[in-house]
DNA sequence: TAAAATTTCAAACGTACGTTTGAATTAATT
DNA sequence: AATTAATTCAAACGTACGTTTGAAATTTTA
């Protein structure tokens, strides 16, 4: 009997081993979730995770690439556009450039998601995140720590490095927390949880320290 | 010779295994730690992780109170204090009575790692950290919400919840990542990281949105 | 279609896990 | 000192884990 489904319907094993593999490490994290869950809820066989990704760790990986790649090269390609006009640029337009892909809209239901994968493991302990961030985050962030100190030329690259840190720290928070604790009852004025992210850290980016 | 017969030297059981676990919690996170690392370190009997704490999750929750609570009553307590004056609060002394516990001054050396438990636990899966907070920062967190809208009456309630939520994600990314990414070579000029956090914050919360 | 390469599968590998048990030991009480 | 309670201990409980295996099934290549 066929053992292939529809292509159109059914994703392929892999596709279904890293969507079953993605949802499980966003509701339990990497190290409560296991092998057998992960080949359980994607109706494949549990060998096949290790035929296609190696280990656990490696479809961790790849779990995590397949996200992280797309929102990188969004975010170097919308520096590259705005660097591309010769006006200096303002701070809002670099933090609107860093966190335009988590509002992108969402072409594929993908974006729905994304964001809890990545506030996820960024949770997760040191030895997990690191190696994972080392090749994937590491350009955009020095890219993007660049243009701040442009921006904001008076501040030190002691200041720009501490306050690039928060605001990797509050995206998190809304990556990992779409919403405040409480319900926002009848949402009265539309503004995304990414647009207060935007005014805060804008803020938090340009204040003249006072202190 | 030591005047005091430091009894602390020889810690009891229980503290022990508190140490231990909240070491390699801190280290490798809850899932990943097995009780017989916990036990092996602390160099107790396995079984007694069980007769003293009675479960894995059990053990989490004490290693966790433990920390959480001076933190908690000294937030409290701060803002008990600042609010006895009648003089309004600035956003400042707000922030700044939130964030004392910790830089407070390590009267024991418990405070060294304190900073890495909180930020490690609350990069644990939600499952496992909902219960830990709703009875240990709930209370906290409402008075200080309730403070800031009273400094920055023209902001609704939805705009408060929002740059509060920023501000624990800032504050959780210094905790766990007490440096940003990039070592900061000879110290210049000494500004902590609880510094830099404060004017972060404080910009963040007393901005004007524009946008 | 025949041969070769790729992928799926059921089953088992050895190891480690959280938890429990009941006796041995220590501490507290009378 | 005798009795009771609290604590420690070695050992084992059953279960689940990541990983490996080798043959069966499928797809690709020629």
């Amino acid at each position: 009997m066929g053992a292939r489904p529809d292509r159109r319907i059914a994703h392929s094993t892999q596709e279904r081993i890293l969507d079953a593999a993605e949802s499980l490490f966003i509701e339990n994290g990497f190290a409560a979730t296991s092998l057998r869950a992960i080949a359980s809820a994607a109706a494949v066989n549990l060998a096949a995770t290790h035929y296609h990704f190696g280990s656990k760790q490696g479809l961790l990986a790849a779990v995590f690439h397949r996200r992280i790649q797309p929102i990188d090269r969004a975010r170097i390609a919308a520096l590259d556009e705005l660097e591309a006009a010769d006006t200096p640029l303002t701070v809002r337009a670099i933090v609107g450039a860093f966190l335009s892909p988590l509002r992108s809209p969402p072409e594929e239901a993908i974006f729905e998601r994304l964001p809890n994968l990545i506030g996820r493991i960024m949770g997760e302990p040191e030895s997990l995140v690191t190696p994972l961030l080392k090749n994937e985050f590491a350009e955009a962030a020095q890219r993007y720590q660049l243009a701040l100190s442009r921006a904001l030329p008076h501040l030190s690259s002691e200041d720009i490095q501490w306050r690039f840190h928060f605001m990797i720290g509050a995206m998190i928070q809304l990556l990992r927390f779409p919403a405040p604790l409480m319900q926002a009852s009848g949402a009265e004025h539309f503004k995304t949880g990414t647009d207060h992210l935007i005014d805060f850290v804008v803020a938090g980016l340009t204040q003249e320290s006072t202190s």
